[in-house]
DNA sequence: CTGTATCCGATAAGATACTG
DNA sequence: CAGTATCTTATCGGATACAG
C-alpha cells in the first residue's frame, strides 16, 4: 500500500501539481481509456456494447477504465436501480464532449504530421 | 528482452495500429516529456540548460526523453563535433511547435474545465 | 559537457475465478 | 448484466557509477 519511498512518487506528484495537463496526460494514456471514451460517444452506452465495440478488452480493464472516466467527470454513470437484471447506462457529460473533441484534433496531427518512427 | 508473452502486448500494437493517437499519447504520458519539449521552446537548448530548468528530473531520463523526442522528430539535435568539450544543441521541429500549441490549448481546457478528484 | 550501463522497487495490464 | 478480488509478469522511474 506505501507509495515509493521517495522521489519517483515525489516527482509524480510534483508534475501533476505544477500543471493540469501532466494528471490529464496520465489519465488519456492507460490503455482503451480514449478507446472507451469515444465508444460511449458513438452510442455504445452500456457495460456489454463497450465491452462487444472494443473486442480485445477485458472486464476487469473496462470497469476500471469506466471508473476512472466517471472519476474525472467525464462521463455520467445511471444506475436502474429497480430493473432485474441490473441496467446501467453511460453517457458523456458536456466536458467529456469536449475532450473527445480536442482528442479528434489530436488525432488528426498524430496522423498528418506525426513522423512515427519504422 | 522477450515482449510479454502474448496478449498485453498484442493488445498495444493493435491499439497503437487503430490509431496514431493512441502511440503519441502514449509518447506524451512518459513522465517529463512535456516538460523537455515546453522547456526546450523556452529557450533551453543544451542538456545542462533543460536539467537545471527541470530541477527534479535525472540525467538518465532526460537523455532518454530527448532521444525519444528526436525519434519522433518532434526535436532535432545539433551536435558540435570539433568543441571540446562536446556541445549539444536542441530545437523544435516544425511538428514539435505545433505539437506544443496543441498541448498548450489541452493545458488550457484541463485547467478549466476538468474537474480533477479530491 | 553530454551522455551510457546496471540494478531495484513500484506500478500497470491481463488471466482467472467469483458475486449481487 | 455489471462488475470485484487475487495473482502474475512486464515495464517504468530513479539511484548510482562510469565514459568519451
Amino acid at each position: 500500500m506505501r507509495k515509493l519511498s521517495s522521489t519517483n512518487y515525489y516527482n509524480q506528484v510534483y508534475l501533476e501539481d505544477k500543471c493540469a495537463l501532466n494528471e490529464l496526460l496520465y489519465l488519456l494514456s492507460k490503455r482503451w481509456l480514449t478507446e472507451v471514451l469515444f465508444s460511449i460517444e458513438e452510442g455504445n452506452n452500456r457495460f456489454s456494447s463497450i465491452k462487444e465495440d472494443l473486442k480485445h478488452i477485458s472486464d476487469n480493464i473496462l470497469a476500471n477504465r469506466l471508473k476512472q472516466l466517471e472519476h474525472y467527470q467525464l462521463i455520467s454513470r445511471q444506475e436502474n436501480v429497480h430493473e432485474v437484471p441490473l441496467r446501467v447506462e453511460y453517457t458523456l457529460t458536456s466536458s467529456g464532449t469536449k475532450l473527445s473533441d480536442m482528442l479528434d484534433q489530436l488525432c488528426k496531427f498524430a496522423e498528418s504530421e506525426v513522423v512515427f518512427p519504422e
